[in-house]
RNA sequence: GGCAGGUUGCCCGAGCGGCCAAUGGGAGCGGACUGUAAAUCCGUCGGCUUUGCCUUCGAAGGUUCGAAUCCUUCACCUGCCA
């Protein structure tokens, strides 16, 4: 019932970038069903790439056998935890809410809440909340030395450009989430994102000095660029789990675009398949590297994790039926449709209107100027055809089916257009 | 507290009374090449009813035929001396 492999596997995917103590850490998984949690804060209305390792991780934890809390943060999500980049600004009460229930619901896919290791969702807010200031000073701040705080990397930076007394706490409120469910619910291990090590060692030595007890950390890597930058940013900012915030279509297009020298790290990190398998794409990888098998399997999984299958199929559909360089009109205008609307919004017209305004009405380009500079960039597209004339108004007769409209700027920027009556 | 300097388009950064929607670089966008890649090259990069008009150069007011450029006040930032 406990997968004795799952250190070895979680290590040769690359997921293990800090551990507190590497073999203590195998010992404890491989001796029964453990405990574990890991934490989201509310700080968006949606996790993004980033949180999906962790995700990820805890979901292969729990196949292996052992009993994911999965903790939002309702408490430190209204604080906030210091980033080098300077203060944050704090959200009302309301606004932190509301994003704890929509982080909780996209967490809850991802994990089973039934058998024996059944997962459990926590908010720190419920412990945190009715704590008094003299009660969380006294239990928890005592332990705290200020100098082992201010060694840390991040306060470190921040000291000079200045950081509030609120988020230089925060480390106490995460450190105190781990010793309450260690006290309540027996959770002796927690994992983060590397550029949480901090908070993850400071739960540990919490329970360590408040309660004489032995818990354990290990910090996932952080998923760079070939370059070294940071990963998951698109034009649009953030590449997010939800399906409003980043189209699927748009979400499987970051992944079928991995970097040739990333796919098998991404492989590794953000699929559930098998290492041989694995193997077997990054072999082929190394062989063909233009066939581009890795990334397209890489996109149909994590998609598929993502958004279901059946979303995936579509997005595929449309992928090829926009890049295939065949004939659209051999997809139909209801295969077409529905691949379209994985990109963004369908637009809804009565009658055509000019090359231009489609552009701009479409959300291709952002402005008229924009969209006829797009024109004479020869950066147009009408049904995979280039558009050369900025007065180029579509007639009927380019319309696939009677009704549906492929409009392109650009190599990759898609937009239907559908003709309503 | 004293002295000096700064605040320009997404970012960095020139401009210092008209030739400025504002040099240059980066990012972005488009094209060529290609693998829906990387590198490279070329183009583009405020808005519009586009041979012209409108709104931009920290904020507000003023001088002038005319200001990003001069003056006044305010806000913020930086360096040197206390």
């Amino acid at each position: 019932m406990i997968d004795t492999g799952l250190v070895d596997d979680l290590e040769w995917r690359g997921l293990i970038a800090h551990s507190t103590d590497r073999d203590a850490l195998r010992e404890a998984l491989s001796a029964g069903s453990v405990r574990f949690y890991v934490g989201f804060d509310p700080t968006a209305p949606s996790l993004h790439m980033g949180n999906l390792v962790q995700i990820l991780t805890a979901r292969r934890l729990q196949q292996a056998g052992h009993t994911p809390f999965a903790l939002v943060g309702g408490a430190t999500g209204m604080i906030g935890d210091p980033k080098e980049s300077g203060e944050r600004v704090l959200n009302s009460a309301e606004t932190v809410r509301e994003w704890v229930q929509r982080v909780r619901g996209q967490i809850e896919p991802f994990l089973s809440f039934e058998g024996p290791n059944a997962a459990t969702m926590v908010n720190n807010l419920d412990w945190t909340q009715p704590m008094s200031t003299i009660d969380f000073l006294r239990d928890i701040g005592k332990h705290f030395p200020v100098n082992r705080m201010l060694a840390r990397d991040v306060v470190r930076t921040r000291l000079e450009a200045g950081i509030s007394y609120t988020e230089f706490s925060y480390v106490l409120l995460q450190s105190m989430d781990f010793l309450n469910l260690f006290r309540d619910h027996g959770v002796t291990l927690q994992f983060g994102g590397s550029d949480q090590w901090g908070n993850l060692t400071g739960g540990v030595e919490l329970i360590r000095r408040a309660e004489g007890g032995h818990a354990h950390a290990f910090a996932t890597p952080l998923v760079t660029k070939a370059d070294g930058t940071k990963y998951g940013k698109t034009e649009g900012g953030a590449l997010w789990l939800d399906p409003e915030m980043m189209s699927p279509y748009g979400f499987y297009q970051f992944w079928l675009n991995a970097e040739d020298e990333k796919v098998g790290e991404l492989l590794r990190i953000f699929t559930f398949l098998p290492r041989a398998e694995i193997e077997a794409l990054e072999a082929e990888h190394a062989e063909a590297p233009f066939r581009r098998t890795a990334q397209r399997r890489l996109a149909e999984e994590v998609t598929t994790l993502v958004h279901g299958a059946e979303e995936t199929a579509r997005i595929q559909a449309a992928s090829a039926a926009l890049f295939g360089g065949g004939e659209l009109r051999d997809a139909g205008a209801a295969t077409l449709r529905a691949a379209l609307e994985t990109a963004r919004p369908l637009l809804r017209v009565e009658t055509l209107p000019g090359i231009v305004d489609l552009l701009v009405e479409s959300g291709l380009c952002a402005s008229k100027g924009e969209a006829r500079r797009a024109v004479a960039e020869g950066g147009a597209y009408v049904n995979n055809v280039r558009v050369e004339d900025v007065e180029h108004v579509p007639s009927s007769d380019d319309l696939v089916d009677g009704r549906l409209l492929v409009l392109r700027r650009g190599k990759k920027n898609f937009a239907g257009v559908e003709l309503v009556s």
